[in-house]
DNA sequence: TCTGCTAACCTAGTCATCCTAGGAAGGAAG
DNA sequence: CTTCCTTCCTAGGATGACTAGGTTAGCAGA
């Protein structure tokens, strides 16, 4: 009998396609074995359980998301930056609806190896907001909002939580400006507040 | 033998108590039933099947939500309504995570017998920026933001996602602070925008 | 009190999935 | 050609969703 050919990364990235096809939560062991045209257990030499899978995929896409990030605003700053990184966001969570997912899961930290992915993307958020002059706590607080805001509008959006009297586009284009404005505008912490 | 007193309505508030407990997704009929010391089968005279299960949480969570932030906003506008509608969605998010996870799981709205409790929570977003003077399509696009940004920030709270560096309290209220201030400085859609 | 009916609840079984233990075969290194 | 490691297998246990069809509790009416 011919062999598959398995590999981690070759079941990572099966697996990854089957969760923007499918869902990252129905994406089963049992049908990436029956994809690969192989029985369950094969899988279970390459990939310590489901969800040691599932956290494979988080920094796979965690990966790729942040280097079409880096792309998108390499050699950007101020409002041309941050509508680059936020188009760049959401266009990777809407066509990659389950790897985005896997992004968002809760993964245990401890358990990845390479946490790189993870941090760049930290760096990139702050590299960001450099042109707006913030200093801390408001660059973290501002971090954290955008954050919030980008994630937030995509998973509503994915999720189709939003109507569609007014168009999808151009309510995120508007959003942006309005982040925009308000970073330029932003409320600095007074010194009582620590 | 004693009849266990089952109902469809006894056992969604089982669900959304063990879904706070164990997460959304991780509510299975048999815990349930292992719940209320019954055979799995019997949950099926009262509910159709998990997605009808998980519907029913949905439903019910949203209608505690929605009255916990009417309440809030109750006799309140502007930037008091906005931080009371901010603090009752968060403060609901993470006391009850299971809940809160259900109001965001993707419901077929078709399924759902009263749907209510999810129209009132657009109604009161757009009521409580009656006090900012917007017009359409700045007003949806405001209310889109701020679901955005009030799901995103406790969603990502809640999954863990922020670093301890800074208080997350703080951080939310200079988020709050912040919407604000954007409201009251909107960029207006120019006429050559739809 | 007895009869009947309607639920509520059960037994029994199917199917899908995750996962483990241990065996066989491909194929590269010696 | 032999050795040995890795790949992939068979076999099987456990849990969970769900169905078909039977039994019984408990109430309504005679």
């Amino acid at each position: 009998m011919a062999r598959a050919g398995l590999t981690a990364e070759r079941i990572t990235r099966a697996a990854a396609d089957l969760a923007d096809e499918v869902g990252f939560d129905n994406v089963t062991v049992s049908a990436l074995a029956r994809h690969f045209g192989v029985k369950d257990a094969s899988l279970y030499s390459h990939v310590k359980n489901l969800r040691d899978l599932r956290t494979r995929v988080a920094v796979l896409a965690a990966g790729e998301m942040v280097d079409l990030i880096a792309a998108a605003v390499a050699g950007r700053s101020g409002k041309d930056a941050l509508a680059a990184f936020a188009g760049a966001y959401r266009s990777y969570a809407l066509r990659h609806p389950g790897r985005y997912a896997a992004t968002q899961s809760k993964v245990d930290l401890a358990q990845v190896a390479d946490l790189a992915p993870f941090l760049r993307t930290g760096e990139l958020t702050y590299g960001m907001l450099r042109a707006y002059d913030l200093a801390e706590p408001d660059l973290t607080d501002a971090v954290r909002l955008l954050r919030s805001t980008f994630h937030g509008y995509t998973s509503l959006e994915a999720a189709g939580g939003f109507q569609h009297s007014r168009d999808v586009d151009a309510s995120w284009d508007q959003a942006i400006e309005a982040l925009h404005v308000l970073l330029t505008h932003w409320p600095r912490a007074s010194k009582e507040e620590r």
